[in-house]
RNA sequence: GCGGGCGUAGCUCAAUGGUAGAGCGUCAGCCUUCCAAGCUGAAUGUUGACGGUUCGAGUCCGUUCGCCCGCUCCA
């Protein structure tokens, strides 16, 4: 790793060499592209079956490349390949449906546009006739909020942001004693509090009523208008300035919230007919542990893994092909005891961490990082903990993108799936329980729990392109992608240095030898066109390691030249050798 | 989604409202015994798209698509 971190770097000047050398294009360019999607050319989609590949096997094949779990056993993991599109209930249970991605509601008469998740803001709404009871008012606010068809009288006269009505009431009480006696809890369909209030203006001093309640999304949508802006721990001064009803206030309509995609099964496209292109593919992993458990002499501690294609509907698509709509994933979800989880968490943490610096993303511009329990997804709470392996992307820095997640995910998932299934998830450990009389264990139920290494693929190409990338001016390309040879497209090129002489032949020769041994790890390019310089320029810019030159000299003792990318040196090696050298040199 | 910037050849960029150009790259030929060398030649654009103003629009206006930067997020 040398000295250059990305911070250096172009992002203009990486996506610029991605178009020109093919390894990255905008997906329907000539139509105008699509916002969130990119195509990989000929390198970029060697570049990124090389780095699935990589993946496959060391996890998958080599289980964990032959490292000793934990338990000072081997590592076992066993692939599946399943479904972009589920049955919709996989994602009911998952909780992927109502509410991947919380709706945010921006506030724009704060400086900043202070912004909160729209189920969060509640609104205090008075009856708008002193003769009405509270009763009557809930009805009809839950009338309204059911029936996004009619017309609202008005929106609330004040809102704040809560986590609950019970919070939003103790806000509202706290405005400067405009509600003067909370009435009572109803007891109807919702548990929303009805207070009595007693308006500071005005001649009446009849209590009239209000209530606490959410605030619908369609209301924000149709009568953003109308909806004070929200305040949290009011002054006096503050409530002064909550615009009346009817007035201009500066929320925002809230934003789409479900990211899945969504497509339908069979020709007719109705309602009922509806499903959902898989936002992860753990799911498909998850709701084939029985089968895999009960089909394979797979034992616990093991893990399923899967590569493909994941699509999320995402919001803001930036950054290159950092957060696409349409992605690839490499999982495992790694089932152990739950009393086992925490060593296996920390295992593959720095296992995973370990791999992609294997593969030459050193340095300070990887970083594993914990995360704090604040920002904890809601299944991984109560787990051992979540941390990322993230990059700095020049985009990013000086900070940092991430480039996989490895979770204690505990049981939640097959919980989730056991109870909306009604199918059985737990798994009989049969090397557990205390010993029967026979010596035998008695064998124990339970739901297992789940460590999940989860990496982007196209992330990690990214940050292997950037990672690769090296301005170098002294070279004539003036730029050179520094791959580690085991996932570089292009893994050597052989030359004749004049296309005369005999050279052209004798390297065809070296060339067809090259492409039997190794041509199905990656591309081996022969070249006699134009000028030796430009062709070691053009392997510079496409990130070949190695260039096999056939000179004079060759046609005289049998020796070529071998050009290293990243040194510029040149030796002279036999031709027969040349094979063997470059085997080496791929770790083959 | 909101705010700001941008969109001309494969790439980097020119062109007062008046005939769309250059460099590099690509390709062909010659030459060439190690780093985009040299010479000759060639191909490449509905100026992102649609509409408007104008005698005339790459240029001005509107709409739309896309990209970049912030707010947000997470594989």
């Amino acid at each position: 790793m040398g000295e250059q971190t990305t911070t250096t770097k172009s992002m203009d000047d990486i996506m610029a060499l991605c178009k020109r050398r093919g390894f990255v294009y905008q997906a329907s360019e000539i139509y105008g592209g699509v916002n969130g999607f990119w195509d990989y050319g000929p390198l970029g989609a060697q570049l990124k079956k090389n780095l699935r590949d990589a993946w496959w096997q060391d996890v998958v094949m080599l289980g964990c490349c032959g490292k000793a779990g934990p338990d000072g056993k081997p590592v076992r993991i066993v692939p599946v390949d399943t479904c972009i599109i589920q049955n919709p209930k996989v994602w009911e249970a998952s909780g992927h449906v109502g509410g991947f991605n919380d709706p945010m509601v921006i506030d724009q008469s704060t400086p900043d546009g202070k912004r909160f998740r729209a189920d969060h803001l509640y609104g205090m709404y008075l009856t708008w006739s002193i003769d009405e009871s509270p009763d009557e008012m809930l009805e009809v606010l839950e009338g309204y909020a059911n029936d996004t068809t009619r017309d609202f009288p008005h929106g609330p006269n004040l809102t704040c942001v809560a986590s609950g009505p019970e919070e939003a009431l103790g806000v509202f009480r706290s405005v400067e004693k405009k509600i003067r006696a909370e009435i009572r809890v109803y007891e109807g369909s919702h548990r929303y509090p009805v207070f009595e209030y007693i308006s500071k203006r005005g001649d009446h001093d009849k209590p009239i009523f209000g209530a606490v309640f959410p605030v619908p999304q369609w209301i924000l949508k149709r009568h953003s208008a109308c909806v004070p802006s929200p305040f949290n721990a009011p002054s006096p001064e503050l409530f002064a300035q909550i615009p009346p009803q009817g007035k201009v206030s500066e929320l925002m309509a809230p934003r789409a919230f479900n990211l899945m995609f969504k497509t339908y099964i069979g020709a007719t496209a109705t309602e009922d007919d509806i499903a959902y292109l898989r936002p992860e593919t753990a799911q498909g992993i998850f709701i084939n542990f029985k089968n895999v458990v009960d089909t394979t002499r797979v034992s616990l501690p093991f893990g399923i893994a899967q590569t493909g294609k994941a699509f999320r509907n995402e919001v803001t698509p930036r950054n290159f092909t950092f957060r696409s709509r349409e992605f690839e994933q490499m999982e495992i979800e790694f089932f152990c005891h739950p009393d086992e989880a925490k060593a296996w968490y920390t295992f593959w943490r720095d296992w995973r961490m370990q791999w992609w610096q294997d593969l030459g993303l050193g340095g300070e511009n990887l970083i594993l990082r914990e995360h704090d329990t604040d920002e904890l997804a809601h299944y991984a709470k109560e787990g051992a903990g979540t941390s990322d392996i993230e990059y700095r992307f020049p985009f990013t820095a000086p900070g940092y993108g991430e480039l996989e997640g490895i979770a204690d995910r505990t049981n939640f998932d097959l919980k989730q799936h056991q109870e909306h299934s009604k199918k059985k998830m737990e798994y009989h450990d049969t090397t557990r329980g205390e010993l029967l009389p026979n010596g035998q264990p008695k064998g124990e139920w339970y739901l297992p729990h789940v460590i999940e290494p989860s990496a982007g693929l196209d992330r990690g190409v990214l940050a292997l392109l950037c990672e690769a990338y090296t301005p170098d001016p002294d070279r004539p390309s003036k730029v050179y992608m520094k791959f580690h040879p085991r996932i570089a497209p292009i893994k050597a090129a052989v030359f004749p240095l004049v296309k005369k002489d005999g050279m052209p032949e004798k390297a065809r020769e070296i060339h067809a030898a090259l492409v039997t041994r190794f041509g199905r790890f990656g591309a081996i390019e022969f070249d006699e066109k134009q000028s030796i310089g430009k062709r070691y320029a053009r392997m510079d810019e496409a990130g070949a390691p190695f260039c096999f030159t056939v000179d004079g000299q060759t046609l005289e003792d049998g020796t070529v030249t071998v050009r290293d990318r990243d040194t510029l040196e040149q030796t002279r090696i036999p031709e027969a050798q040349v094979p063997d050298f470059l085997g080496e040199r791929l770790g083959l």
